[in-house]
RNA sequence: GCAGGAUUAGCUCGAAGGUCGAGCCCGCGAUCGAUAAUCGCGAGGUGUUGGUUCGAUUCCAACAUCCUGCACCA
């Protein structure tokens, strides 16, 4: 084709590059967020809107985010954005758990023996440090896959601020007598004299000495079963602790399993059933007989002896009895056990320890007091036998607690803890118990089955154990009476403490003495006495975390109550969501947020979780620098987070693939066809736009409906679905390739092409507003492309959702148009079945691309009369040269039509490539069709005019 | 063991008591005027076993497998 020609077509123009290369150019687009800032200029804009509170839960700062966590924020991300392009002020305050365990764990991993020369305030220090290195790299993780936030002053649990909140949150439960100190059975390491938590044990296979013990009957037999009437009864127990045993104070039974009495050398012995065999066997118990059999439960409260002390052993029930060792009857000691300890409490037992905090037995009989507990099993057993109690013993390996760090056996002991009990009675009535119940059913639990989990949950838990014996965290800021151990209640006193946590920190609490803190003359109300020392526990890390909202409120009071979501993993049913609901539940009497969704958990495509070590690790961040922060978002987007997501590199790639689709589909097609056009002079109105132009923005104008929709239900994997149809199938493969030949060859500023360049614009200028929130870079990078418009904000995330007035241009013109609609439907199905027979005329090598055919329709009611008043349409749908229309005298629907396909006539135009019998006629230009000679004309005159006229503004400069 | 959830095409998803469906992937072809692009055609599936029903992938029950919490080895 001659130069001069080809001149003539309007081929696409643009600099936004095919390749997005977002690992480098992200960062670039980080740098002009935080030059605006971009978070601060959008609360600007709007300001004085309603407010949509999403409140950040904190992630702990022990290390780099994981998928999970990017998933988390990019949900998050997703809500926050979409809630503020909907028009509402929606603030975003990101938060740091950073006290704990983990944390302290690992600092003592690092400061290794060095520890136990420092001084708690130097440990809390390092802690510090290493949180807050934590805290930083997860900012800027967080900051790099595009989360906007207030990232400069975020909150976070350690700062003074925030512990004077925790501490206040406390003394709300304290002051309302919520709270009470109590036993509790808790690991015990009695080499390093500390409480260890469930992560600090680690199990190691350990030998230790079993014995079968009897404890004997002390009630009349006959009220268990009549044929034991006079006989002389016992119990065996089985046990791996002889130590314990000073310390038994019942002997449980299975409520529904069945025990027998069995006679043996004239004495009956109660174990049971299913272990029957086993006892004879192990306690050599001649010619057994069985007298008896009934449930366990018929020996609840029965009395038993103690073998070796002077105590009454209570019968009592419980479930975790189990039937595959020992005797089924399970000996209970409740200071030595997690579960002892649940049945003592149930049933009012002792569970005073009698082992000090270096393990050693005290307040014992001779033979074993002033041992260690291992060192006092031989004696015990010793005694055992001397008392004639011990049936059997033999050495049993088993797999044993050990502390993690001295690698020594651990023990269970009941220790002081503070609790604060589900059963306080609120002051409007009911109990803490009672009232969160209630009010879990007034919030909206997303998915539903959080409600159920929740109440659950709430039922069955005991009181909260709120302390801890660790120095990372928040004190637990009590005086305790030094001479009758009272804790003090004053809450003058505890509002000084409150601001002075507040001034300096709860490093005060250690840096400082009582007297220094508490005013002068302070006098315990319960003894009288002077002298006080601190509390030295601090709180459970939930409690911290549960007063999250309170402490952003504290601070900010414009924050209002509650708040409206919380979003976060199915662990913090037990975590966060819960510690939180009674944190608000105890100040507040209502629960911290209105709705609670819940992501699943990101696994791998086998159904696995993601670790390191599995080697099936996906890291956001070397995915953001290798792919881009936004195709983890776009991933992010892709998945059904309620349910539990897939994780892996593939999907990774693919969503890569998917975003370039997007990217060149719409963003890049779009903008190169609207180098000429200016919105300003070239748009055209609705009613004067072309047929096919106005159903595509109808469509478009619907779409944008369905994705406001399910942003607000939070629907993301809908509009990650939605979209890419519409870019792919609605757009590129229909619309846009359609649209090729009115933009490439009619005249530049002809009613068609601007027909077509208004639409395109417009549905580009529609969809990067509705993809800002997901695609917040490359919405933010077509933005800078799109014409330049008055009043266009410096940011598409300071924009808006389009409305309808940005698709259909102006209210008088319908939404929907049934009939066109209509007419469009069956147009498509009709083009569906002209492209599969162009498709056979391929194959039979008849023609090659579309325009060398013309195809002959011959079609019944009344797809027929549809075809006829869009006839002049039909060649430019379906892409090639000519259409005819035949009456097809029956048949049914879009598929009854008959498509026939053969060359088309005339001459190939050089310049539109359309096939025509005109070609030729224009002596000019003798290589060209009607149409094209037509175009060239108005060229021509354009040129002209603009001749006259001097400089002619191409569109936008 | 307890509580909650899941199972639909190779992958990610959508729908629905009535022949399930989309995009990607894959195969074949067209095209070199969206070109490290684009277009067309094609292939491909409801975990297992029962039950309710004219009809079940959908409703119900069991089972299997997987995920998340929690409890536990005296």
């Amino acid at each position: 084709m001659p130069v001069e020609l080809k001149s003539t077509i309007n081929l696409p123009k643009t600099d936004f590059p095919m390749k997005a290369n977002l690992p480098e150019n992200e960062p670039k687009m980080l740098a002009r967020w935080e030059a605006m800032p971009i978070y601060e200029s959008i609360r600007e804009a709007r300001r004085g809107a309603p407010t949509y509170v999403l409140h950040d839960g904190p992630p702990y700062t022990s290390g780099p985010i994981h998928l999970g966590t990017a998933l988390n924020k990019a949900l998050k991300d997703f809500v926050v954005k979409s809630k503020t392009m909907a028009g509402f002020d929606a603030p975003y305050v990101p938060g740091w758990d950073c006290h704990g365990l983990p944390i302290e764990i690992k600092v003592d991993q690092q400061l290794g023996r060095k520890k136990l020369q420092l001084k708690p305030i130097d440990v809390r220090q390092e802690c510090r440090r290493f949180a807050q290195k934590y805290l930083d790299l997860q900012r800027e993780q967080f900051k790099r896959i595009g989360v906007f936030g207030r990232f400069d002053r975020p909150y976070s649990t350690m700062t003074p601020q925030y512990e004077s909140v925790v501490l206040e949150t406390f003394f709300a439960f304290y002051e309302k007598d919520f709270v009470y100190k109590g036993l509790r059975a808790v690991y015990w390491c009695m080499h390093d004299e500390t409480a260890l938590a469930e992560a600090e044990v680690e199990y190691q296979k350990e030998t230790s000495l079993t014995v079968w013990v009897k404890y004997t009957l002390l009630d009349d037999p006959s009220r268990i079963a009549p044929q034991l009437a006079g006989k002389r009864v016992s119990t065996i127990i089985w046990t791996t602790t002889p130590w314990t045993l000073p310390a038994s104070m019942a002997v449980a039974f299975h409520p529904d399993e069945d025990y027998v009495a069995l006679e043996s050398g004239g004495e009956v012995y109660l174990v049971a059933a299913k272990l029957a065999p086993e006892v004879i066997a192990k306690c050599h118990l001649p010619e057994a007989r069985e007298l008896a059999r009934f449930p366990g439960r018929r020996l609840e409260r029965a009395n038993f002896q103690h073998p070796f002390l002077d105590r009454k052993i209570l019968g009592v029930l419980a479930d975790y009895v189990a039937m595959d060792t020992g005797t089924g009857v399970v000996h209970t000691a409740p200071s030595h056990g997690a579960e002892d300890f649940a049945t003592g409490m149930k049933y009012g037992l002792d569970a005073t320890s009698h082992v000090d905090e270096k393990g050693i037995l005290r307040d014992g009989l001779p033979e074993y007091d002033g041992r260690k507990v291992f060192d006092a099993n031989a004696p015990i057993v010793a005694l055992l036998e001397k008392r004639g109690a011990l049936l059997h013993a033999e050495k049993l390996e088993h797999s044993y607690p050990h502390c993690w760090r001295c690698h020594n056996p651990v023990i269970f002991r009941a220790t002081e803890q503070w609790f604060i009990s589900m059963e306080s009675p609120m002051p409007g009535g009911g109990t803490l118990r009672s009232r969160t119940l209630e009010a879990i059913q007034g919030v909206n639990w997303d998915p539903a089955w959080g409600e159920e989990r929740m109440f659950n949950m709430i039922t069955s838990r005991p009181d909260w154990c709120i302390s801890r014996q660790r120095v990372w965290g928040v004190p637990i800021a009590v005086f305790l009476c030094e001479s009758c151990g009272k804790p003090v209640k004053d809450p003058a006193i505890h509002r000084k403490v409150v601001e002075l946590f507040a001034r300096a920190g709860s490093d005060a609490w250690y840096r400082k003495d009582a007297d220094a803190i508490l005013p002068p003359g302070t006098v315990c109300s319960n003894c009288r006495g002077t002298k006080f020392e601190k509390e030295t526990d601090i709180f459970d890390v939930w409690l911290e975390s549960g007063a999250s909202y309170l402490a952003l409120r504290a601070a900010e009071p414009e924050y209002g109550w509650p708040s409206d979501l919380y979003l976060e993993g199915g662990d913090q049913y037990r975590g966060w969501f819960q510690s939180s609901l009674l944190c608000a539940m105890g100040t507040k009497d209502s629960p911290p947020y209105r709705r609670v969704v819940t992501p699943g958990w990101t696994l791998d495509e086998q159904g696995l979780a993601l670790s390191k070590s599995r080697g099936n690790d996906v890291d956001p961040v070397e995915i953001a620098g290798r792919l881009g922060a936004e195709i983890v978002r776009w991933w992010a987007a892709s998945v059904d987070f309620r349910e539990d997501v897939v994780g892996s590199e593939r999907l990774m790639q693919r969503n890569a693939e998917n975003y370039r689709a997007i990217r060149n589909h719409l963003f890049r097609f779009v903008l190169g066809n609207l180098y000429d056009f200016n919105p300003q002079t070239d748009a055209v109105g609705f009613k004067q736009m072309e047929a096919l132009d106005q159903y595509m923005l109808r469509q478009t104008w619907s779409l944008a409906k369905e994705m406001r929709s399910w942003y607000e239900e939070f629907a993301f994997h809908k509009i990650y679905h939605r979209v890419n149809h519409f870019c792919v199938v609605d757009l590129s493969a229909f619309y846009f390739d359609v649209l090729k030949d009115r933009l490439y060859t009619f005249a530049p500023n002809s009613l068609g092409r601007r027909s077509a360049q208004t639409a395109i614009w417009r549905i580009l200028e529609a969809m990067t507003r509705l993809l800002a929130p997901i695609l917040s870079f490359s919405a933010d990078e077509v933005w800078r492309y799109l014409p330049p418009l008055r009043d266009r904000p410096a940011s598409v995330h300071l924009d808006r959702f389009p409305e309808r007035v940005h698709l259909l241009g102006d209210s008088s013109v319908s939404e929907i148009d049934a009939a066109q609609q209509e007419a469009f439907s069956t147009l498509l199905a009709v083009r569906e079945q002209v492209l599969k027979a162009l498709e056979e005329a391929r194959n039979r090598k008849e023609i090659g691309k579309g325009l060398e055919a013309q195809v002959t329709l011959v079609a019944p009611d009344p797809v027929y009369s549809v075809l006829a008043a869009y006839q002049p349409q039909l060649r430019y749908l379906f892409i090639v040269s000519a259409v005819g229309l035949e009456r097809a005298p029956s048949g049914n629907g879009a598929a009854g039509v008959k498509v026939q396909v053969s060359r088309a006539a005339g001459r190939k135009c050089e310049r539109c490539w359309n096939y025509s019998t005109h070609v030729g006629e224009d002596r000019a230009y003798p290589t060209i069709c009607e149409r094209c000679s037509q175009a060239l004309k108005e060229i021509a005159a354009t040129a002209t005019a603009a001749e006259s006229k001097g400089a002619y503004g191409e569109g936008h400069g």
